[in-house]
DNA sequence: TATGAATGAGCGTTCATTCAT
DNA sequence: CATGAATGAACGCTCATTCAT
């Protein structure tokens, strides 16, 4: 516990610079955009609209952002880049080896770190997936960050706990799908499908990552 | 294994109707306004270029649909009642008794028939997917359909197992979100997000259900 | 009293042919054309909805009526013609001098007819009034019927009182339009602008020709 | 005489603020429009021609007239409430007695006065005429203007001249009746019938006036 | 004779974007 | 930096008309 609580430094979300150095009217626009993009999808979203909204004239939005896609993509890469960002660390191997015992450890402390970037992000992350299918820069940018970095490590982390005889021999590929699928899927039901159901999140992360533990222990 | 073949019909896919009654110019309509709306969305499909890919002059569209959104429904309604169909069967329970003695049982047949129809279908899935964010009806339909129907026999199921001393005592809103994500990310991995790998569908899919066999067995 | 009604024969209305020789779609048809134009007016009328209204598929409309101008046609000019029909009588001269002592007289019996033919054709009067002034060949027949038959003979009848010393010596071209306007102004106001007043006819048709009669009595 | 150039102010027409604040493209898309509603109708004339017409955008229009109907009504409708104005005026009683001794002088000024109006604005006139049947909001303001203002007004100045003992004791709604259509037949054959005849104004008026005051006449 | 599917031009309107102010 | 008038292409949809059945 005390481990968890002091070095999961490296999970934590370093602020997505959305708001640094935006201009009150950016703020505005990028606000009513967010709103709209979530309400209609990308394109049945007007530009005259998201200037009303903003209460700015549609002018300046383009004065901002070049088209309507660059301000889609201005939304949505930052938090693309950090929805994975924990994972990008050094000597992850010395991470591993010093802060998380048990594959548990590790997977409690992802999943409790991504919910609260999730749960302040939901908005923006919902965007991300609507609008990847549509937008190849978009596609690219996450099989890059996604399919490389966070595959990779993730795949060093099933494989560390494999070797270290707790987890399952099957190929991480797989293992990683059902691990993060089970979490992903928690996290849908919990923010997008049902989120105004009574959740008792500490409950359902315990019997989620147990159901992983379970499913993936050695035998 | 003799049990499921004689006696999985109940699961199988009747007919889509799809092609029936359809003229061959709404055919083609549809079968344009399909791949569209798959690379581009909805509403950045337009009824001009469907026209176009159709064959057919855009007046025709409407003749045939009174809006482009009538057009949608026709397609993505009646593949989203089939995706449930095979749980809307009565006797779920004398079902369950003689065909399935284990929920690994249930679960393969549930997975082989969904996967034919996915596969069959998937255009139109992923259609479904995509829209059902930005239309009501979709998602009064589909709160209908999946919320209603699926999670309510799913349910029933999952007790049975439970009762039966084979399954984790847990909710079973629990039970049936962990057993179903598996699943679905299952698909979503075969079909949508890496199509093009070199997959062993048999090893993965006994793969799955042991993960969740596993995960959800009584402990 | 008598006179009039043994000789007025020549004002009546010869029945206008509208539905003699016209099939039962198309008498529906020109009913849901005559019901539409007066609604909506000809040009926002459309044929697709004439059809529904008459219960007819649309290309039945093009079998009797090669464009729905002629449609139009078909239904306005037989009014058109029988509109000043009566006026339209050999040996005017002798009719007058036999059946009309007085202008009043004469008046009178226009009065009366042209009622009965109004009342009965109200809603294509109102039509050709309404598209009179778009279409090149209800303007040249309107002109061709009423600026030389009606003002003629019309001309001819004042001419004839005023040479009696009944009417003041004006133009007879300012006698017709004073005439004219107080009797279609009764029309006017009587059938299109309040025709649900409780009128008394005979009272304001009596108000009405003494009006007449001595704005243009002779001083 | 002097009385009517002095004091028939109140009946004069205050500028109908076409002009004023409208942009130099604005008043060219509605000089288009006003032209295209004459030639047409307005269901018949497109948008597409009036912004040709109007050497604009076709985007143009829809800045400053949200639809079409808009513009039609932008267009007619400050016309119609000026075509009545000279008779909202308070004190009409006042005005009566001071300046128009009789009923003569009343309807001279009348008529001289909405000559110019009409003469001004004659296209716009027309297009209301025609349009007011086919248009709910039109045929409101109409009725509110002409039917409770004018009526009403005109009303008490046929009253008044009767109870002076001018006019002769028929109803007043029968008198204004006469009285307006004998004035509006003049308009109508000398601005829209027939404008190109040689028409000497001040004689068809003078008779005009006259063939109204004998028909109304006390006997 | 009657149908109604099919057409493509044209409809009124909205769009993302530009640019002079 | 912000505006909003202006654009013209494209939108979803309706139109009058044709024609094979």
């Amino acid at each position: 516990m005390k481990k968890e609580e002091n070095n999961m430094e490296w999970l934590f979300d370093e602020e997505v610079s959305d708001s640094g150095d935006l201009t009150e009217k950016q703020k505005r626009i990028v606000k009513a955009a967010v709103e709209m993009f979530q309400e209609k999808g990308f394109s049945a979203s007007s530009t005259s609209e998201i200037a009303r909204r903003a209460g700015v004239a549609e002018g300046t939005i383009f004065r901002h952002y070049r088209t309507k896609k660059d301000l889609l993509l201005a939304i949505v890469t930052p938090v693309m880049s950090h929805l994975v960002a924990p994972f990008i660390v050094k000597d992850l191997d010395k991470v591993l080896k010093q802060d998380y015992e048990h594959y548990e450890d590790f997977l409690k402390a992802v999943v409790r770190n991504r919910q609260t970037f999730i749960r302040k992000h939901l908005p923006i992350v919902k965007i991300l997936i609507q609008e990847i299918p549509f937008h190849e820069e978009l596609r690219t940018q996450f099989i890059e960050h996604i399919a490389k970095d966070l595959f990779d490590r993730f795949g060093k982390v099933v494989v560390h706990f494999q070797e270290k005889g707790e987890l399952i021999e099957i190929p991480s590929s797989s293992a990683i799908r059902l691990s993060l699928t089970a979490i992903l899927g928690f996290f849908l039901a919990r923010y997008i499908m049902v989120p105004d159901r009574d959740w008792d999140d500490e409950k359902e992360i315990e019997l989620t990552v147990q159901f992983i533990l379970h499913g993936l222990k050695a035998r």
